[in-house]
DNA sequence: GCAACAGCCTACTGCGCGTT
DNA sequence: AACGCGCAGTAGGCTGTTGC
């Protein structure tokens, strides 16, 4: 199987933003747990957008695509937040051990809020500190990702469905993936990974659903969604180009005049 | 905000081979 | 027979830059 975590990425991530607000978007490979310090990480799936406000605890399902905004506070000061991941390896290390065993479906969604407790501040007290000096002891660090776990499996008894789920996706419908999904600006290889199929599979059964090759669909779905938006909703090509995955609004401008015979501008 | 363009890189196609 | 995988050659899509 394909692992997308490279080891090098830190396990505990404290994200610090001065004053500016960063948009993306991520295939999120591994299982997160997130608190939120300050600011609001707006987070959407496709399907619903979920605004985590500073005090939010929040658990992230792996194998899912997400679009992200990192907003920072109004009254100003910087966008802080902390994301632990939880590795496969680490994860099948700690189910063995621990004996754990999955015994019902696995959570479904993307995003779960969490209810906040003593438990989740005092961890997240004792970690602080050490976020905040320079190089934290890549040791300590290990043993805060699994204090974070098991705290999880304390307070969240029911994710361990989720977190001891090692199973790679499943052949899911490929027509309802596809435009739930199409605006995410991933490659062929990852939709073919998350439909539970080979690059090669996907391909064929991708033909055999849209009658056109995934690429060409893709376009073609995003221009009919952009040339959507701007007529109907009164949307600007220039806010509009990113969120529908394209990655520079010339090629977008040019696509879309080559579809549709006019610059998106003059719509 | 849009157009043009060069160069790079990704996706498509066709094929052979292995597995179910 | 149907399905799945991997490879190589190639076409064309995408990115980054520049200029208006």
């Amino acid at each position: 199987m394909t692992t997308d975590a490279p080891n090098d990425r830190p396990r505990i991530l404290y994200s610090c933003y001065h004053s500016r607000s960063r948009e993306g978007e991520q295939f999120v490979p591994e299982h997160i747990f997130s608190y939120q310090v300050a600011g609001t990480m707006m987070v959407n799936d496709g399907e619903q957008e979920f605004a985590n406000q500073p005090g939010d605890f929040r658990f992230m399902r792996r194998n899912r695509l997400l679009k992200f905004s990192k907003v920072p506070p109004e009254n100003g000061g910087d966008f802080k937040s902390i994301s632990i991941r939880f590795s496969q390896d680490m994860l099948r290390n700690f189910s063995l051990t621990h004996a754990y065993k999955v015994d019902g479906p696995a959570f479904d969604g993307t995003i779960l809020k969490l209810e906040s407790n003593p438990h989740f501040k005092a961890f997240i007290n004792s970690l602080l500190p050490y976020l905040e000096t320079e190089a934290p002891d890549p040791e300590l660090m290990e043993h805060k990702v699994t204090e974070a776990l098991m705290l999880l499996l304390k307070t969240n008894p029911e994710l361990k469905n989720t977190l001891f789920d090692f199973s790679e996706p499943g052949k899911i419908d490929l027509e309802a993936f596809m435009n739930r999904n199409f605006h995410f600006n991933v490659g062929l290889n990852r939709f073919a990974y998350l439909t539970g199929r080979s690059l090669a599979t996907f391909k064929r059964d991708f033909e055999k659903a849209f009658h056109t090759s995934p690429s060409k669909w893709l376009q073609q779905r995003r221009l009919r969604e952009a040339h959507y938006l701007i007529k109907e909703k009164g949307a600007a090509p220039s806010t509009i180009y990113m969120d529908l995955g394209f990655e520079d609004l010339s090629h977008f401008s040019f696509a879309f005049k080559k579809m549709y015979g006019v610059a998106p501008s003059r719509v």
